[in-house]
DNA sequence: GCAGAAAACTGTCTTTTGTACACTTTTACG
DNA sequence: CGTAAAAGTGTACAAAAGACAGTTTTCTGC
């Protein structure tokens, strides 16, 4: 103990970058910052690890605090440390991201806060490094949904496949022909059709899928690679 | 600042998974802890965050200090943040990961230390997390091979296919057809065929290479996907 | 109720990439 | 010199990715 009793201390903040997915766009969870230094400004949720919590425990209690949700996708990013990062003290954050269906939050919570979600094509100027956590984070987004189909955590229980690659053309900002992503996808064996359509979109009507229920990771032979 | 002030500190430490390559495997340095808890037990490399570093300095200064080596390929893998993690103490810790080249290294300073380099294939028990630390980083290693060559991070200046194929073959963990290999490889364009060969392992002897200087990491289309 | 349109879905053909494995080349050594 | 042993090259097949045309379904409007 001596020997650690030399060494500095410092806060330490978990900061989340919270995607969703609405109107065919990748959303980011936003919340102009309440306290000064940059009050006002756009900010990632953010929080401080307690004594008795990890920083996933942290994470996830900030999460359900500002959102409702539990049981959620959330994944470290990267530590953020310089030491001038928060000009009012030193805090070395630790970033992560969450994925949630937007169709599944507390939407009462989230207004309290005075927080909103905006399209990742048009965000706002974020204070500090979050800017750097997000870019991250969607790096890491796109290599997750390389290799297991987030469906499930970022579309509602029933989705086609029309749904499916609309997401997936927004996590990589690029297009997919339609037959050859059915038929990549399918060839997973992941997906259970339903004998429901979803009609809104067209007049033949698309088949809804879900993610079958015994299936977590993708079988490792059987990465998606887009 | 008020509002800080209200949340607590905690120690925050780097610890070091240190990779190099030696005799067709990889190898991770491993010193004796020096002070108790677990005093003369196997651990990585690690330090506590000072005050006026972030911890991307702390970890390459401890890095020098003890290899003597700078310059080097250095990288986080993850933070580990378990209250108990340390019986001792509260320590949250950043873990990183080295590729160095053990023909460079400093062998008088490790000596000091009494660190060991150590095969990753017959690892005694670490102290606290660090086994997860090492396999985390071991993945990350994977990664990082399997979209740049990793030989100039971990081989000499120059090297033959076979080197290159054998040090593939110690990170994946599995062999790979020789002929395959070396047209992969060499299809990428990142590498130059010397005039010089290296006759110590064949009668014939096999061309030396080195990666092309104006090129870091290989263009995006051309991911080797091992 | 039938033609047409629009989107969902299927199938085919081509290109690229991966893999297995046989063949040729080089060179030291007996 | 012939041979052995490893380096290096080539070929042939299989699997995956990609382009794109063709077919099905169903509502709409006449």
């Amino acid at each position: 103990m001596e020997l650690y009793k030399i060494h500095p201390q410092h806060y330490v903040a978990v900061d989340c970058v919270i995607l969703g997915y609405q109107d065919e766009e990748i959303k980011l969870l936003l919340y102009p910052r309440s306290f000064e230094p940059y009050k006002g400004k756009w900010s990632l949720l953010g929080g401080f690890v307690q004594e008795n919590e990890s920083a996933d425990e942290a994470a996830a209690r900030i999460l359900k605090q500002t959102t409702g949700l539990e049981q959620i996708f959330l994944e470290q990013v990267a530590s953020f440390s310089e030491p001038n990062r928060d000009p009012e003290a030193r805090v070395i954050s630790l970033a992560y991201y969450a994925l949630i269906r937007i169709d599944l939050h507390d939407e009462e919570k989230v207004k309290e806060n005075g927080a909103y979600w905006v399209s990742v094509n048009k965000l706002p100027n974020l204070i500090f490094d979050h800017q750097q956590m997000f870019e991250k984070a969607l790096v890491k987004l796109q290599q997750k949904a390389g290799y297991s189909l987030c469906g499930s955590e970022l579309l509602p229980e029933m989705f086609t496949l029309i749904h499916l690659r609309k997401l997936y053309e927004a996590i990589f900002q690029r297009e997919f022909d339609p037959g050859n992503f059915r038929k990549k996808i399918l060839s997973l064996g992941v997906l259970e059709k339903l004998n429901e359509k979803d009609a809104s979109e067209s007049r033949k009507g698309a088949f809804y899928y879900k993610v079958k229920s015994n299936i977590g990771e993708i079988d490792a032979n059987r990465i998606v690679k887009f």
